[in-house]
RNA sequence: GCACCCGUAGCUCAGCUGGAUAGAGCGCUGCCCUCCGAAGGCAGAGGCCAAAGGUUCGAAUCCUUUCGGGUGCGCCA
């Protein structure tokens, strides 16, 4: 249910009748009507702007055409009132009874109350995090992590079929990498003095691997030519890596459907595939690149390799899918990952990357464009960098340094539930700063505690509740007679409540899963303003001696609150708390 | 040099795919606990939406240019 759609509707049947009677031209584009919550609450409680929008092909003047359209609008009985206003809006007051039964619809309806059917059961793969197997995830990977999280819960509650995946980059040169430093770890396990030499990686993480190959392998690994054992510790390595990432993920609340593993791409000969695809229309040739723009590489030499003409579709230059020495780029790769989403009969794709990733992005829509005759669309969301901050001062991250800060220590300093929520409070494409201090602060300074509070007072109102023997339920609440609700602070939250369903659907068909942090916040805000003018006027309490027949009532009211906020923080990845 | 992202209150940020007098938190000023959780609430001050043009009934939002920040820029992933 979603009370703005449904009074959409009613405008738009409005104007189709003034067309059938004769008024205004019939086959207008009604596509740009929109019925929204006016900006200033004191112009009622929805605003069209259906005059202004059809004034000029209806050829009438927007006032005309709303003084035609207020009358019809007014004349259902949903509609208290329908004013003209500024240059041509109509707005809205429904009745109030309108509003509180958004609030019974919420209680009764529970987490499902909300739930969207724009995404049409259609099937969305999102891909993120995506991280290298080859260290630990640290905080600029949470980012990413804890957004795609969130949005993919977010498609799924607007009725998309949703695959959270993940790509892992055990095919390339990294992996070898990780396996001689896996290797050299291995010596050092069986008491060799090593020598950890440039361009491999230092991880303590590493030194567990090499322990661990030692108790599974002995020493048959040793003393062998690179030939005998890159595989097996390679894969040994990136699965040990691997494990260790979907703990990291998990202790993030992260799960994924499906891992995608680069390799099997090598081995099932599906790169040849997809850049057979694409040579089938004539997008894969042999040549020379420009040399770079701005600072040129002191070894460049024009070289002649396979390439994607992906300036085809958009991109500024064509793309290497081989080296010159005949071996795949990464970009290959990435090209029959996708084409093997294509083929799973997607019908759309979502890739979340870093920021760092900018330069990658028009030539993997070129690439998806290509493969899949332009038919599967293909998102990709920046994340943009996190600075950390602690004590007032930026926690620079070095690898080289050691201090680099992983997920493990974000989630054991804050909680998943803070890393996760105010990560979520920004748009994914501006920059964060993440301050240790200000998200362990636990005030209106911190939204996370701001949302839970409210959670957690209406849980404490209820239970006071049953401990004098209402029944709490959400079927008895559900059946309460809200018309006692008189008072206007009832309408002002039940019209916050009823936004929820039209938030959810806008925020997921923009893919901004933040927007829900921020309406939580302000639903948050609606409900502790009522709660303190129980204060001054006691028949706002929610618990009256005086009046135990109208408790059902409020409560279902607060109730549904607490539901609101629980499906929200659900998407976010949030739990609620009942207590603090 | 080129591409992408970003410039909104002193600070950190929203602004609902173009709507009415641009919002919130922090900070600042002053209030509210005998009372369901003060981890909260109320009120006040604070703005040339980086700048200049354009598009139209209407622009913080779309287009162009300039300025200022961030991120990238053949055989690294």
């Amino acid at each position: 249910m979603n009370l703005f759609a449904d009074i959409r509707d009613l405008v738009v049947a409005s104007i189709e009748a003034l067309s059938a009677e004769g008024a205004i031209p019939a086959d207008l584009n009604l596509s740009a009507i929109a019925v929204e919550p006016p900006r200033d609450a004191a112009h009622g409680d929805m605003a069209t702007n259906a005059a202004m929008a059809l004034a000029k092909s209806a050829k009438v003047k927007p006032r005309d055409l709303a003084a035609m359209l207020a009358p019809k609008l007014e004349a259902d009985p949903r509609i208290e009132t329908a004013e003209i206003a500024g240059p041509g809006f109509i707005n809205l007051r429904l009745a109030s009874s309108i509003w509180l039964d958004a609030l019974k619809t919420a209680v009764v309806e529970g987490a499902a109350f909300g739930r969207g059917t724009s995404g049409e059961g259609k099937r969305v793969n999102v891909e993120y995090v995506s991280a290298n197997p080859t260290g630990p995830l640290h905080v600029g990977h949470t980012r990413g992590a804890v957004f795609g999280d969130a949005l993919a819960s977010l498609l799924a509650f607007a009725g998309w079929d949703v695959t959270r995946e993940y790509y892992i980059n055990d095919g390339g040169a990294q992996v070898d990498t990780l396996a001689r430093s896996a290797h050299l770890r291995y010596q050092e396990a069986h008491g060799r003095e090593i020598e950890l030499v440039e361009g491999l990686y230092p991880g303590d993480d590493i030194v567990a691997v090499g322990e661990a190959l030692k108790d599974e392998f002995g020493d048959s690994l040793l003393d062998k030519p690179e030939a005998d054992w890159l595989q097996t510790v390679r894969d040994f390595a990136t699965d040990r890596m691997m494990d260790m990432i979907r703990a990291d993920l998990a202790s993030l609340g992260v799960k994924m459907d499906h891992f995608y593993s680069e390799k099997s791409l090598y081995a099932g000969g599906r790169i040849e595939a997809a850049l057979a695809s694409l040579d089938e229309k004539g997008l894969i040739y042999t040549g020379t690149l420009p040399p770079p723009k701005g600072k040129l590489p002191e070894d460049w030499e024009e070289r002649e390799q396979t390439l994607f003409r992906s300036t085809d579709y958009g991109d500024d230059v064509d793309r290497p899918v081989k080296k010159s020495d005949g071996s795949w780029t990464y970009f290959a790769p990435d090209i029959a990952y996708h084409y093997d989403k294509v083929e799973r009969g997607y019908d759309h794709l979502i890739d979340v990357f870093g920021a760092d990733h900018g330069g990658y992005v028009k030539r993997m829509k070129a690439a998806v464009a290509a493969l899949s005759e332009e038919k599967t669309p293909l998102d990709i969301k920046l994340v943009s960098l996190v600075k950390l901050f602690k004590d007032g001062a930026e926690l620079k991250m070095s690898k080289r340094a050691g201090t680099v800060v992983n997920i493990r220590d974000v989630v054991e300093g804050v909680g998943p539930d803070v890393a996760r929520f105010t990560m979520l409070t920004r748009k994914n494409d501006a920059p964060f700063d993440f301050d240790f201090d200000k998200a362990l602060e636990q005030s209106k300074d911190n939204p996370v505690f701001y949302v839970q509070y409210a959670h957690a007072r209406i849980a404490s109102v209820l239970r006071s509740a049953a401990e004098q023997g209402i029944d709490v339920g959400d079927a008895a609440l559900g059946e309460a007679d809200l018309s006692a609700l008189s008072h206007e602070a009832w309408t002002d939250l039940a019209r916050k409540v009823a936004e929820w369903p039209r938030l959810a659907e806008t925020a997921a068909l923009h893919h901004e899963p933040h927007r829900v942090a921020f309406y939580l916040y302000d639903l948050a805000s609606v409900f502790h303003a009522l709660w303190n003018r129980g204060r001054e006027a006691s028949e706002l309490r929610f618990l009256q001696d005086e009046d135990q027949a109208g408790a059902p009532a409020r409560l279902a009211a607060i109730r549904s609150v607490q539901v609101v906020i629980a499906t929200g923080l659900g998407i976010l990845g949030v739990t609620p708390a009942t207590k603090m």
